[in-house]
This record gives structure tokens, C-alpha cells and sequence, in this order.
RNA sequence: CGGGGUAUAGUGUAGUGGUAGCACGAGUCUUUUGGGAAGAUUUAGCCUCGGUUCGAAUCCGAGUACCCCGACCA
């Protein structure tokens, strides 16, 4: 039984007679929603506890793809990535009042051995405010944008529809600061373009809506990325004509004379939240202090905003609404794997020899291949897994397609492939 | 947190008080091989605690977990 000699070089290309994890036909009947169904069959995520999820490695790869948009996206305007604790200091949380349950009642708190109390970060305001007052005190330090990607913990009432509401997740936050109002608005639009741009690339762009929704105490709306689906837990109001959506929350007639909008001309639609964006004005940077001296000496509060993402939601968001009876259709840019190569040798060596050296040739051209080199399977079971696991490309090696000189290469939407040759695989892969 | 439901093998399920069964999966062998293939054989289970009973997967009580609806959700 020893056989410690994997291929390897799992990171781009993986075997998937090595890959742990295997599909199933039936999940657990009590995984109602579309994404956990679909995830978990295909092995890309293992429920631990209700809302908690392990992510298996073709999910693991998927959100690793997800974070990476994200952090090209953040980057681009202008953020800097840190990294910040999980384990939380109640001194700080006192300051603006969130350390009490009844302030903030999905808190998970937990004990050092002396009976010190923390908690488990559910959001990093604070912190990341106290964390700045050590660095930021001049007109010239602004603006400024710091943000994670990083796991939360949230002690929901009530977690479900698999992924898309957790107790734990992992969530991109980002918090802005400026000098004046103008500087933070301009740096907010700068924040809906890269959203945009963040929902456009993980394949969700033509479901997602800029949404206006309750802005609480601080200004008078909030902005939520909502992605229309049945699926979702808010119901929105969708204006086709002017590309945007208001939350129910805050439908009224006010708004809608605010918004220039026409309530006969919107359409009711659920929708899940996949980003949300707000203003935070000076409320945290009055609480620590958190201020700048301007160029006559004067000093002033910093203004604020913050932007969230939930990778996990947004990741489930997208099985939800790229899906087909037969399993997901991953996005290119966010797929676990570029192409799903599968022979059908019926014992052939002529077709898996073939397969292999398509296999090496996309690896050294760099292409991102699952292998389904698993022998004694019928056609019919790797085409159902490819079909589930949704890699955006199947290429078949056959005797069909070898007679051909070739590989039939299908999109996962399309229902016909073609034969094509190996160049010519690479070339539209590349 | 209010309401409803469920808990039997790794997974899906049957089993209303008397020998826990079936399918899938997994292992071995043979035959198959373009849409979840066939046979043989092996493997593995009643959520926890307490009660009723000669006897409990089954009835009763408590607990726990999970799912759904609602409320909540910077």
C-alpha cells in the first residue's frame, strides 16, 4: 500500500485519481439550498457545524481565485492589505459601546485562563482605528485605505442556506479615511467602480445590482451590491431603466422622489447581498480620537467608510445563480480548473498515452487541467462529474476523437463539442 | 429568539413493541465501457441520557444536533 509518489505540482494541475474528495449523487437531506447541494456533492465544501464550512480543495481554489480578484480590485485603488487579529480586546469595543450583547448580539466571546474576557472579531473597526491613531495625525498621512481578507465570526440566531449566511467566513473589509467630505466621495465611487468591476470578473455582473438601502444613523443611505436569485433573503426593487434598486427597507415615496424613480416602473425581486458599502462619517474616529492636524494646525476628526465582501457568500452566490440540473457553470476567471480533461479509454493504450501527453503539454504551457485519469469508469460517470463540477472546458480523448486526430472539446453551457487539435486546445486556452 | 419538522451504516432510506433490511459508496474478483453498467463476495448502523416493559429503532421524559418559516442582521 505505500505510495508516496504523487504527481505533485498540485497547485495548477491536479490528477483526480489523487484528489481526495469524491462526488456524490445524493447529499444529506437536509441541505435544502442550491449552492450547499451542488458544493457539497461535488466535494468543494464539508460542513463542520451548521454555518461552518471546511473548504475542500476545489473550493479552496475557488475562493482562492475569488480573493485574488479581490485583491487586485482593492489594490488598484489605492488599499493596503493587513492583517489583524481575530482575538479581540474588550477595552476597545467599550469605547463605542459594541461590547455589550445587546449593542452588538452576534458576538462570540470567549476566556483567557485568568477569566479575561476577548472576543472573536466579528467586524475591525475599532481595532483598526486604534491601530491608526498611532500612525495618522496630519492632513498629509490622508487619504488613506487599509483593508483584510480575513475570517469573521458572527454568532448568528439563525445560520443557513448553506453558504451564504455562516457563523464563520471569510470577508474582505476595507475602511477609508479622509479630511473632508469630498475627498471620502470621491474615494466612494472609486469603491463602486471596483466593486462593479469584482462582480463583473467572478461572473455575476449582469445579476448585480447597486442597491440603495438604509444608511442607519450616520447619512442617509448605505449602498448594497444585491445579485438577483430566488435564492436571495432581501427583496428588492429593481429599476431596469436606470440600472439601480432600492431596498425594501427603505422604500417610500420620499426616496423614490429622491432617487428619480417611478414605483409603477420597478420590478419586486429577492436578491442577496453580496457587498455593501457605507459612510461612517467621523462616529469611530471620535471615540479613539482618531484625528489630523491640517496644514494652519488645526485639528480635525477623520472621516470614514467601510466596504465589505463575504468571499464564502459571494462564492455560494454564484452557485446559485450559474447552476444547471446537471451542476454548476463555474465563471472562467473563478473556476477551479481552466479545463476537465477526460479519456475514455476503455482499456485503450492508445488513448490514455494520447491523453497523457495532452495532459503534459498543458501543463508546461501553463494551463490549469483537472486529469481524470481514474480507470474502470464508465463515460457516463466522468461526464456526469464533469458536468457538476462545472470546469468551464471538458476536453475528451477518445478513440472517437483520436480517429480525428484529436481532443472534442465542449464548453460546459454548450451541449455539442467539436474536435479540435491540441494546438489549437492550447491556443484557445491560453 | 418564536413557530414547525427531522435524527437508523460514509451517503440516501425501510422498518408502530419480538432476528435491523435495501440501495449507493468503499474493498476483492470477473465481465463491461460515449451519459451515473452487470454478476459474485466482503465491509459497516438505530444521536445522548433516563424511564416504561419479559423485551424498545419503535412508547414516554429530558437533552443535543440539523433543516425550514419568521424575527434579527454596520
Amino acid at each position: 500500500m505505500t505510495k508516496a509518489n504523487f504527481s505533485g505540482k498540485m497547485a495548477l494541475y491536479m490528477k483526480q485519481s489523487e484528489l481526495f474528495t469524491k462526488t456524490r449523487k445524493e447529499i444529506s437531506g437536509d441541505e435544502v439550498s442550491r449552492n450547499a447541494e451542488l458544493l457539497g456533492r461535488g466535494g468543494f465544501i464539508h460542513k463542520e457545524l451548521a454555518g461552518v464550512y471546511t473548504y475542500l480543495p476545489l473550493g479552496h481554489r475557488v475562493l482562492k481565485k475569488i480573493e485574488k480578484i479581490i485583491r487586485e480590485e482593492m489594490d488598484q485603488i489605492g488599499g493596503q492589505e493587513i492583517s489583524m487579529t481575530v482575538l479581540q480586546n474588550p477595552e476597545l469595543w467599550k469605547k463605542t459601546g459594541r461590547w455589550s450583547d445587546k449593542v452588538v448580539d452576534s458576538w462570540f466571546k470567549t476566556k483567557l485562563k485568568n477569566d479575561t474576557e476577548l472576543g472573536l472579531g466579528f467586524s475591525h473597526e475599532e481595532p483598526l482605528v486604534n491601530l491608526l491613531s498611532n500612525f495618522t495625525s496630519s492632513y498629509k498621512d490622508l487619504p488613506l485605505a487599509v483593508y483584510q481578507i480575513q475570517t469573521k465570526f458572527r454568532n448568528e440566531l439563525r445560520a443557513k442556506s448553506g453558504i451564504l449566511r455562516g457563523r464563520e467566513f471569510l470577508m474582505k473589509d476595507m475602511y477609508s479615511f479622509h479630511a473632508d467630505e469630498e475627498d471620502f466621495k470621491l474615494f466612494y465611487e472609486k469603491v463602486k467602480v471596483a466593486y462593479k468591476n469584482i462582480f463583473k470578473r467572478v461572473g455575476i455582473g449582469h445579476l448585480t445590482y447597486l442597491t440603495f438601502a438604509s444608511g442607519g444613523i450616520f447619512s442617509k443611505y448605505s449602498h448594497e451590491f444585491q445579485t438577483l436569485t430566488p435564492a436571495g433573503e432581501d427583496t428588492i426593487y429593481v429599476s431596469e431603466e436606470n440600472g439601480m434598486a432600492v431596498n425594501s427597507e427603505v422604500l417610500n415615496d420620499e426616496v423614490l422622489e429622491n432617487l428619480g424613480l417611478e414605483r409603477e416602473k420597478l420590478t419586486e425581486t429577492r436578491a442577496i447581498e453580496v457587498g455593501n458599502i457605507f459612510d461612517l462619517k467621523t462616529k469611530y474616529s471620535e471615540s479613539f480620537d482618531l484625528s489630523y492636524t491640517d496644514p494652519k494646525g488645526k485639528k480635525h476628526p477623520i472621516l470614514m467608510g467601510c466596504y465589505g465582501i463575504g468571499l464564502g457568500r459571494l462564492m455560494g452566490t454564484v452557485v446559485e445563480v450559474l447552476s444547471d440540473d446537471k451542476g454548476i457553470i463555474w465563471p472562467e476567471e473563478i473556476a477551479p480548473f481552466a479545463v476537465h480533461l477526460l479519456p475514455l479509454s476503455n482499456g485503450s493504450d492508445k488513448v490514455s498515452q494520447y491523453a497523457d501527453q495532452v495532459y503534459e503539454r498543458l501543463e508546461s504551457s501553463k494551463i490549469e487541467v483537472l486529469y481524470d485519469d481514474r480507470e474502470g469508469l464508465s463515460a457516463g460517470e466522468k461526464f456526469a462529474d464533469a458536468d457538476l463540477l462545472g470546469i468551464p472546458y471538458r476536453a475528451v480523448v477518445s478513440e472517437r476523437s483520436l480517429k480525428e486526430n484529436g481532443i472534442e472539446v465542449k464548453k460546459r453551457i454548450e451541449e455539442r463539442g467539436e474536435i479540435i487539435s491540441l494546438e489549437s486546445l492550447i491556443k484557445m486556452l491560453k
